[in-house]
RNA sequence: GGAGGGUUAGCUCAGCUGGUUAGAGCGCAUGCCUUACAAGCAUGAGGCCACUGGUUCGAGUCCAGUACCCUCCA
């Protein structure tokens, strides 16, 4: 597609971006193929809720999928990564009622349900548009082909199906319950959707009048208004204070109600009197102690959060109106004892921030019991594997204590439940609407009204989005799927769920790993919120610094499991890292126009019969290198590490060394031979170095790869670096890093001494056989690098020049005769200095030495690497401390 | 109350399987528009790897405890 060209003097993304996408798009890329010849590869995006726009969480989420995705197409799998977005049911009701509410002054009552839904249809299809463009923006690989929605037919088929075959089998229940109710958003709650805030309370100490003696007892709660709903007062049964009161009888205050005292061994005896107020209408716990005891359930409190009738002259107060009452009336009739400060959870509802109440309703719930066992097998046998490991514990313990799961929400917005009743009162499931009752034909049905929890069709996602129940060709190839990847935040409403519908449905895991990563924070370490404002859109970032530079600084900032800061530097570094490659291509490009390259082989390959120099030895060993790193850390989803072994091989040895070392080469000025060498090398290394790069950075690399000779139609189907034996040359990088050694300490020199940088220095070298040999042959490195003029080399011992400017290296004794620049003062202050850091090391590696057990012990390479440079150490302080001794 | 995580350079963070001299980005200092890149180049300063103990020939890395911070669960 592209041509060689100049290319620009910086990189800037809008030019490439949707270009190539587009691109990419057009030639079905993204699709998987199904092609038998391939192993599949396969990933379900979390499909994003069609409440709003992306953040960065959502950014951070697809660039590691789409990291993951890029690279195994790369290696030779049919990739499938299937895209969609989740209904959000409550989230994206509560939305589109706001938006009635403002623009029109209507609730959602007022139009009906049909017309309202019809609104959020609308809605969904608005923000579905807006979040897939997102998606593109960044550069996601999707296979958009088979794109889902939870609400689509094909998921609401499977949703009727298994709640179908739940019900049937019973492990889908309607019973009356205590539950958690939102009274701002008049639903149901699952216990997960119930967040708990620590807030400051109070603890009041109440006095409830014996019946048939003098005196009181006293019960302490945090909730005094529900004491209306009382129905008995419960102790611990081997609480020794209160075991002769068992059975009596108490008065309720302000209601007049008798209320028995009863055992029960859930009342802590720690807590409070070790009396606990019982209200089963109004408290979990209260809940269990009145169905062991048979307790009468009082409703006090109504779904509005307002006092019912049986809460007698309260009613109709808002609870904690009535709270305030309840205490100032039972005050006044002397019957409260104290009132402490007390800090404790209070439950809040995760959409709307109300606190929740929990009542006694009808609901529909899953029996959990008989599901979670196969997923809690499966995660300890390894069969699916957490990463890092660490969740698999959060998992396990949420699991091993799981409660039966409320699915049924009063909402509109969502699958609403299959379940009929007719006029007979008859009730039945039903996957198709049915016309008439299957026990008595009667045709007057009335489905149930309420909806199920979002989260029932997102646990079917891996399947329901492959065509499940149908036995498709997706579901047999693609299924299970290879990894899910997903923030720590929604491992129990989601990864746990999915797995257990997947073990129970498809009979099967519906994946192997789970990639788990944190947060997206920002620069402060907040979590990113609407309240705060301190949320980044990962559009105006993408527009700012460009798409590639957003993935890179998401996906090097994140560490497995743990949350990240945004920061704007890092996406300038980010951005910067684009440019750097964007030159290095371009420098590259300069010089390659007379090139031609040898397709696919290796510039060791002896048919191309190169010459090669010690620096393309030296650059090709270090690529191998990182094509292992890279590689291995994405097989262990390390993928910040692989982008940071990229960065550095990037910029620091090929950028920094390797094309500063053959400039001259390419620039004709050591012949044709070793020209055409260095060509072919840094042809090889660049057009890897891109393809590794690609699945990090997808668009400056499908650019820049394009512009290179020899490439074919995309980076994005080009195949993934191998690794190569035949460049792996140890004996290069040794004498490579003496070499870079020796240019680092002259350049260390000049800047000391403020030579200025264009001016040329002559150097003498007094070398160790090995090194004056790789030396002598490479000097050129040493004059181009350090700007070395004159220069000579000598075996050590040979004479060294009078006045002159020292520093050692390991093997080589380096004087710079600087005539009039030399200060012997501070010349001392400076050999004295590396002096002492010889000696200190030296000191170091003698000791581990002198250590029998180190020696015994220590594997034989570590050893002799401790010797070596203990030989090395040596000599150099030898060295130093000669060169001082002439000095003074 | 239970579980988990964090504590490494001025700031934000990496550090894989314990092994020579602990890294990066930003910031700082000095000098450079060196015909790929000033979004750059070169050089430099800056670290009791929270603390205490243990395991080990050897600990930033493994174990236990302490302190502080954060998260989840009840």
């Amino acid at each position: 597609m592209g041509q060689p060209q100049e290319l620009a003097k910086t990189y800037d993304p809008k030019k490439v971006e949707e270009k190539w996408y587009a691109y990419w798009e057009k030639r079905g890329y993204f699709e998987a193929t199904g092609d038998e010849g391939k192993k599949p590869y396969s990933i379900v995006i979390p499909p994003p809720n069609v409440t709003g726009s992306l953040h960065m969480g959502h950014a951070l989420n697809n660039t590691l999928q789409d990291v993951l995705v890029r690279w195994k197409r790369m290696q030779g799998y049919d990739v499938l990564w299937l895209p969609g977005t989740d209904h959000a049911g409550i989230a994206t009701q509560i939305k589109v009622e706001e938006v009635l509410r403002e623009t029109e002054g209507k609730s959602r009552h007022d139009l009906g349900r049909e017309a309202f839904l019809e609104r959020v249809w609308q809605w969904k299809e608005h923000y579905r548009d807006r979040i897939v463009g997102q998606l593109k923006k960044l550069g996601v690989s999707c296979d958009w082909s088979r794109e889902r929605f939870t609400m689509d037919s094909r998921c609401s088929r499977a949703v009727r199906e298994v709640f179908v075959h739940l019900y049937n089998k019973g492990l889908i229940y309607r019973g009356r319950y205590i539950i958690n109710w939102c009274p701002h958003c008049q639903t149901t709650l699952s216990d997960l959707e119930v967040e708990h805030q620590e807030v400051q309370g109070k603890i009041w100490h109440l006095r409830y009048p014996y019946r048939d003696r003098e005196g009181y007892i006293v019960v302490a709660t945090t909730r005094p208004e529900t004491m209306l709903g009382d129905t008995a007062v419960a102790v611990h049964p081997d609480d020794p204070r209160y075991k002769e009161l068992i059975g009596e009888k108490v008065i309720l205050p302000l209601m007049d109600r008798e209320i028995p005292i009863v055992a029960d061994s859930f009342v802590d005896p720690e807590f409070g009197t070790g009396m606990v107020k019982v209200t089963p209408a109004h408290d979990p716990n209260d809940f269990e102690i009145g169905l062991r005891h048979n307790l009468e359930q009082i409703q006090v409190i109504g779904d509005d959060a307002r006092m019912t009738e049986a809460a007698g002259r309260y009613a109709g107060l808002d609870r904690y109106e009535a709270r305030q009452r309840v205490v100032e009336d039972l005050e006044r009739l002397g019957l409260l004892e104290k009132v402490e400060e007390h800090v404790h959870a209070v439950g809040h509802c995760y959409r709307c921030g109300n606190v929740v109440e929990p009542l006694v309703s009808d609901q529909w719930f899953v029996k959990m019991k008989p599901l979670a066992e196969p997923a809690i097998r499966a995660v300890k046998e390894g069969d699916i594997r957490f990463v890092p490991e660490r969740f698999s514990k959060n998992y396990l313990h949420w699991m091993e204590n799981i409660r039966d799961w409320c699915i049924s929400r009063q909402l509109w917005w969502g699958h609403r439940i299959p379940v009929w009743t007719c006029a007979n009162g008859h009730e039945f499931a039903a996957i198709e609407d049915p016309a008439a009752c299957p026990t008595c034909g009667s045709s007057e049905l009335t489905q149930d009204p309420d909806v199920l929890d979002t989260w029932f069709s997102s646990a079917l996602w891996p399947f329901s989005t492959m065509g499940w129940p149908e036995r498709t060709p997706d579901l047999e190839r693609y299924y299970p799927t290879d990894v899910l990847v997903t923030g720590f935040d929604i491992i129990y409403f989601w990864v746990a769920r999915m797995i257990f519908m997947g073990l129970e449905f498809m009979k099967e895991k519906p994946f192997s790993d789970i990639l788990i990563h944190g947060l997206v924070r920002d620069h402060l370490g907040r979590k990113m919120s609407k309240s705060l404002g301190n949320g980044v859109d990962p559009l105006e970032v993408i527009e700012e610094y460009g798409a590639d530079a957003l993935r890179m600084t998401l996906v090097t900032g994140v560490a497995p499991g743990n949350d990240m800061r945004y920061q704007p530097e890092k996406v300038e570094a980010s951005r910067n890292f684009a440019n750097k490659i964007w030159n290095a291509t371009r420098f590259a490009l300069m010089h390659l126009v007379d090139f031609a390259p040898a397709d696919g082989k290796s510039p060791k390959d002896p048919s191309l019969g190169l010459e090669l120099a010690l620096a393309d030895r030296w650059i090709l060993s270090r690529y191998d290198r990182a094509v292992r790193e890279v590689t291995r850390h994405l097989n262990r989803y390390d993928l910040g590490e692989g982008a940071r072994t990229l960065y550095d091989f990037t910029w620091s040895e090929l950028c920094d060394w390797y094309i500063e070392v053959i400039k001259p080469r390419l620039y004709g000025k050591e012949g044709e031979a070793s020209k055409t060498s260095a060509q072919h090398v840094l042809w090889y290394v660049l057009k890897g170095t891109l393809e590794l790069l690609h699945p990090y950075m997808p668009f400056v690399t499908e650019e820049l790869w394009s512009h290179l000779p020899g490439t074919g139609e995309s980076i994005m189907i080009a195949p993934w670096p191998m690794p190569d034996d035949e460049l792996q040359d140890a004996q290069a990088e040794r004498e490579m890093t003496m070499l870079m050694e020796v240019i680092k300490a002259v350049r260390n020199i000049r800047a000391e001494k403020a030579v200025p940088p264009g001016r040329e220095v002559p150097a003498v070298f007094l070398a160790d056989p090995w090194a004056k040999e790789v030396l002598e042959a490479n000097l050129a490195y040493v004059k181009t690098l350090a700007k070395v003029g004159e220069a000579t080399v000598a075996p050590a011992g040979a004479a060294k020049p009078e006045k002159a400017a020292t520093a050692v290296t390991p093997g080589v004794e380096i004087f710079l005769p600087l005539a009039g620049l030399v200060d012997l003062d501070q010349e001392l202050a400076r050999l004295n200095k590396e002096l002492e850091q010889v000696t200190a090391e030296l000191e170091r590696a003698r000791a581990r030495l002198a250590n029998p057990g180190f020696v015994q012990k220590a594997p034989a390479h570590v050893v002799e690497g401790a010797r070596a440079r203990v030989r090395e150490l040596e000599a150099t302080e030898e060295k130093l401390k000669a060169r001082l001794a002439e000095l003074s």
